[in-house]
DNA sequence: ATCTAATTGTTGACATGTCATCATCCTGAC
DNA sequence: GTCAGGATGATGACATGTCAACAATTAGAT
């Protein structure tokens, strides 16, 4: 995905002295693209191998695991939209094709006229016991094996801090 | 985007002796669903940016900076395709879509009948241009800034590597 | 009790991405 | 030349995600 030299158009990415904006300087900018491409292929690469062994995508996966590690395997959709960092709206469509699928079900709330639970059932267990051995394998053939210990920690770091900023700035 | 606690369901995410696959231990844990938390979040950011300043999205955004790029703002799709790691089949529909809003051109080239460039429009330039400080601006506030010096340079080695291995692997 | 405001979850319209297929054209072996 | 095989782009069917609107229900103030 993108290329994205972020702009100043033909790669003029370091700063033009202090006039307007501040472009990135050369190891910004290596950050940057380096961390937009590797997004690209190396979610390309998961995917493939998720949707070679069970059929699953990404997303699919992220609800199994997300049921799976909820108390009675079942949660409100809203919590569990919370969770996720998903919209209510997206994950009641998926829901709604996995539900079709099998992998999922809806419960009703007794407590909440308006509540829905989502359950994972037997088959959505089973599909996702059967594929996270390889997911993992892919995960760290792929990512975490290429890094040193120190860049793990480094890198568990940054996304610390990012994300920790992004939650306060909710704009 | 996924709460993903890769597997071991409820929170039993380290190694289990040696049994089976090798799990995630705590670092590489913060590590993997850091950096998969922080996509989403970011992107959701800088996305919303770019659509309440220019009316882009950031696919658009990636296809006006590759072309302003390009020799003669302009360049084959295929090759264009290739340099942003898209599908040509994704790169045509949405070169269709960014041409009914005047962003991109088509021409037809001629020293191969079968080609089409992909050229950028003066409204497509002067949108990137008017976009481009504000998305850097995000990208800084919202990323590049959190990290130190040192941070910035040990995440552009670690995409490098991630990069140069998938490119190596193929599959 | 009542009435407004907020929350929950679903839905339809639409933007986007994938895959397989197709027509067209080029290329290289013969 | 010509013909098989590969490359180029476009396209339709379909999966996915977003956004705005909606019905149903709950919660909070009065």
């Amino acid at each position: 995905m993108n290329d994205t030299p972020l702009l100043p158009a033909s790669g003029a990415t370091r700063v033009p002295a202090d006039a307007g904006p501040r472009w990135l300087n050369e190891d910004e900018f290596r950050a940057w693209i380096g961390y937009r491409r590797m997004r690209a292929l190396l979610d390309l690469r998961l995917a493939r191998r998720l949707a070679a062994d069970q059929g699953l995508s990404e997303p699919d996966y992220d609800v199994l695991t997300s049921l799976s590690d909820a108390e009675d395997r079942r949660i409100r959709l809203s919590e569990m939209a919370d969770r996720m960092l998903w919209s209510k709206s997206r994950l009641s469509h998926h829901v709604t094709r996995m539900q079709q699928r099998g992998l999922v079900t809806r419960e009703e709330c007794q407590s909440d006229g308006r509540g829905a639970f989502i359950v994972l059932t037997e088959q959505g267990m089973a599909t996702l016991r059967a594929a996270a051995p390889g997911h993992v394998a892919a995960v760290r053939e792929h990512f975490i094996d290429l890094m040193t210990e120190e860049q793990v920690r480094v890198l568990g770091e940054i996304t610390g801090t990012v994300l920790e900023h992004l939650r306060e700035h909710v704009d």
